[in-house]
RNA sequence: GGUGAGGUGGGUGAGUGGCUUAAACCACCGGUUUGCUAAACCGGCGUACUGUAACAGGUACCGCGGGUUCGAAUCCCGCCCUCACCGCCA
């Protein structure tokens, strides 16, 4: 969530900058947060003089008990009863106006960065690296990978149902030896790029989903183990983000860099149709995240440099890819600026979204505090990043798509000493 | 799942109602001394809110939440978590 202080401090700029999401009343939501804030300052101030004033009795009476003024502190205990009374009814209404405040602050979404596009769908979305090569030209014959998948028996979705249900798919073969040669690739990559990896669990508690954002806005889109109160995870950013929480982290040692492969677990409750065909959209899939927290100098070229790592990964692979600058509409809640990745996928002639790179500012560390000492020796929090380097299921889709021949898939190359084999075929 | 023990600052750990303003030690930072390093000595060393131009000052925090009391780390109740042993088990 934002912090109180600077919505405080820069009223007017909050406000143009939250309009650019294109959500209504913003500035009555700003307004009320300052209010309760004021509220709160007074309250706190009021309660604290009265509880110094019980303080000080307290110990009087201490002290006359112990000289023998028994009377004298018999009376001093009444005014404390009055005060406690008092200060009682100001401590209530403190409780209430930070509860108020609180909720007020999680329905505001992060600000976004100057160079954010306003808008309001998808459609607004900024091309900031468009694919300038030739898209794949496939024949007739060319077949999308759901269709391709059954040919070469790599994955069974009527199993995944039988086990599971629809969107969980089972990987058979030279279809498992790739997923797991492409996570094993991610993965190299990421370490090479100066990432310690980590293999967090994949169940989380409510505080962790709460500490990313995931509780309350998206409590719909998680698996809940309601027996045990665990939610399973959507992306690894969800546990190795909280690998930090409350933590007031050592400022020489940051950036810290880390990585993790996880299955991530989505109920896409209310997708339908083509988008969910094959491999788009799936409940389970393979994802290799990279999750950074830096100090808030760095952290946009921290951002810059994670797009350069996705970049390349997409460019070793020979995929087709764009990059998108998400408008204010688009961009997720927790997010000040978001980088998407979209490759093509040439039997489909679609692009699929394969990378989302974030920097969240304040906004998550502000709601885990996630702090580091200053300079001058002050706890600031940190500036938290993440992104997918990269999303399995779609990656596959697109490279099954774009690299078959009347002969079979060819490996891209740079896959080829992970898989042990060269194409794949009948 | 059963039984027992326990949760105190960055760490170890004392503290069973008011000279606790949380001891002491370790770690860390600064200083003195010093060929260098080390040692010794001196000082500092939590978080949040409030407050101030900045200091100062105030309040809360000893797992969490309630309660008793003029006063709670300390007493009472509930919850959570950790550890140990047993059972089951990859």
């Amino acid at each position: 969530m934002l912090e109180v202080k600077r919505i405080r401090k820069n009223r007017d700029f909050v406000i143009k900058s939250l309009e650019k999401r294109g959500i209504k009343d913003v500035e009555t939501k700003v307004d009320e947060v300052i209010k309760l804030d004021d509220d709160r300052k007074t309250l706190q101030t009021e309660s604290d003089e009265i509880l110094s004033n019980i303080n000080k009795a307290s110990k009087k009476i201490g002290d006359l008990f112990k000289s023998g003024k028994g009377n004298e502190a018999e009376s001093l205990k009444g005014e404390v009863a009055d005060l406690k009374q008092k200060v009682g009814f100001y401590e209530e209404k403190l409780k209430e106006t930070e509860e108020a405040l609180e909720a007020n602050l999680l329905e505001i979404p992060n600000v976004p960065h100057e160079s954010v596009p306003a808008g309001v769908t998808e459609e607004d979305n900024e091309i900031t690296e468009d694919w300038n090569g030739p898209l794949p030209q496939l024949g007739d014959e060319a077949k999308p990978h759901w269709e391709l998948i059954e040919k070469y028996d790599l994955v069974d979705f009527n199993l995944g149902v039988k086990i599971a249900g629809s969107g969980f798919p089972v990987y058979k073969g030279k279809g498992a030896v790739l997923q797991r040669a492409l996570i094993r690739y991610f993965l190299d990559e990421a370490t090479k790029a100066g990432c310690l990896e980590i293999i967090p669990p994949y169940l989380v508690n409510a505080a962790t989903a709460r500490g990313t954002g995931q509780l309350p806005d998206k409590e719909g889109q998680m698996y809940h183990v309601t027996k045990d109160d665990l939610y399973l995870i959507p992306t690894a950013e969800v546990p190795v983000t909280n690998i930090f929480r409350g933590d007031i982290v050592n400022a020489d040692e940051l950036p810290y860099k880390l990585t993790a492969y996880t299955p991530c677990f989505r109920r896409e409750a209310g997708s339908y149709g083509a988008d969910v065909k094959g491999l788009n959209r799936v409940h389970q899939f393979d994802k290799v995240e990279m999750v950074v927290i830096a100090k808030p100098e760095d952290s946009y070229n921290i951002l810059d440099w994670m797009v350069e790592h996705v970049r390349n990964l997409l460019k070793n692979l020979g995929l087709p890819f764009r990059i998108l600058r998400l408008c204010g509409g688009d961009l997720g809640f927790t997010s000040a600026l978001t980088f998407d990745f979209e490759v093509y996928s040439a039997a489909q002639k679609k692009w699929l979204e394969v990378s989302s790179v974030s920097n969240f500012e304040t906004y998550q560390s502000n709601r885990m505090k996630i702090r580091y000492k200053n300079e001058s020796g002050k706890s600031e929090l940190v500036h938290t990043l993440n992104g997918s380097v990269l999303a399995l299921a779609r990656i596959v889709a697109s490279l099954l798509e774009n690299n078959q021949t009347e002969s079979g898939i060819e490996i891209p190359s740079v896959l080829k000493p992970y898989t042990g084999f060269e194409r794949i075929t009948l």
